[in-house]
DNA sequence: CTACAAAACTAACGATTGTTAGTTAGATTT
DNA sequence: AAATCTAACTAACAATCGTTAGTTTTGTAG
């Protein structure tokens, strides 16, 4: 019994990771969502308490994990290019895991409400840690003297994007995907 | 009478580009949009004809600019790296002409219905135009030999979404920042 | 000053929203 | 067999949605 609850409850999170991802949280109904399930709506309720909890649970999981990643790498003793690889890597990998909530989570945060502040934090510390990285490997002369909020953005957007299209090119291995992005992004394709 | 209408209706579409913007097209009520513009909500439709038809002229008009563009660049008689440059620069440009419009356009865009194929033909031209770039450059050796696919989704990736960036960073003039997301995306970053 | 049109208003509509209450079928435990 | 529990159901709620109808205010041209 608690088997089945638990499977039908993350069966109905990951529905809903879908839904919000094709339409956004806002244009999803609860009805869409237990239509989805195979249930009715007012089912739905023996399971999850509110729509809410719903996206803030989706959201607060992924940028949780995103920010102990971050801060386990950033406090390696190597050098920034190998410590921006394990960043390229972690991406690829959380977003190959659930490339549904990463969309939630850069689409639809801003309907967090009470979890919104929690999740502002998270996100926060993540891009201060992105940044101490590219600052270091700038002193240590391992990067080039780019204006630094230009490779800041430039870097986490298309990260952060991933989402878009890993499950679309799924062919491409992830050692491949991981060793392209790297080039591209740190080497650049200018021959 | 012409010119109050006039600007009046353009005032409802920047307050709802920027009202989508922040909260996505579903969450943005009639209330609301009116609210933020001090009318009464059934006053809107003295301007407009429906919330559906807001966000497809938005949409549409930018994406058709976006595709004129590409067209002139793409037939151009010269190389694939001031073909590039020249695609970055028009995406700062129309990005920084209308920020909350781009949101629209890459957040919002599943909403459209009846206009919905028309973009996606737009959207599909403007993507076959820039592969074609990356392309003819590979061929003519100006490209280093990445993955093709990864390297048209990073790039236009980070330009679709400069919407988030560019308001915060006014201070950046355009030169510099077109001159520094050029070296970024086409030089990379190690040194 | 009058006439007219643009643009605001109030009131309300039918539909849909998230959610609750109360009930029932089926499985598990005692 | 009786009792309990889980997870489904139907029905309905108050609130809010986009939009329409009808009316009043406002500004301008003759």
């Amino acid at each position: 019994m608690k088997l089945s609850t638990l499977s039908r409850k993350q069966e109905i999170y990951r529905t809903a990771a879908k839904l919000f991802k094709e339409k956004g949280y806002s244009a999803v109904t609860m009805r869409d969502l237990a239509a989805a399930v195979g249930i009715k709506a007012a089912s739905l309720y023996n399971h999850i308490t509110s729509k809410q909890q719903i996206l803030s649970e989706i959201i607060l999981d992924i940028a949780t994990q995103f920010t102990q990643g971050i801060d386990a790498i950033a406090s390696q003793e190597t050098d920034t290019i190998t410590k921006l690889k394990a960043v390229i890597s972690q991406h690829i990998t959380l977003t190959a895991d659930n490339p549904y909530g990463m969309a939630a989570l850069n689409n639809d945060w801003m309907h967090l409400e009470g979890k919104l502040d929690r999740y502002l934090d998270l996100r926060n510390r993540y891009e201060k840690k992105f940044r101490g990285i590219i600052l270091e490997g700038k002193e240590s002369g391992e990067l080039k003297e780019v204006n630094t909020e230009i490779l800041v953005y430039s870097i986490l957007t298309t990260l952060r994007n991933l989402y878009l299209w890993i499950p679309k090119k799924a062919e491409l291995k992830k050692d491949e995907l991981i060793e392209g992005l790297c080039v591209t992004l740190l080497q650049g394709v200018e021959r």
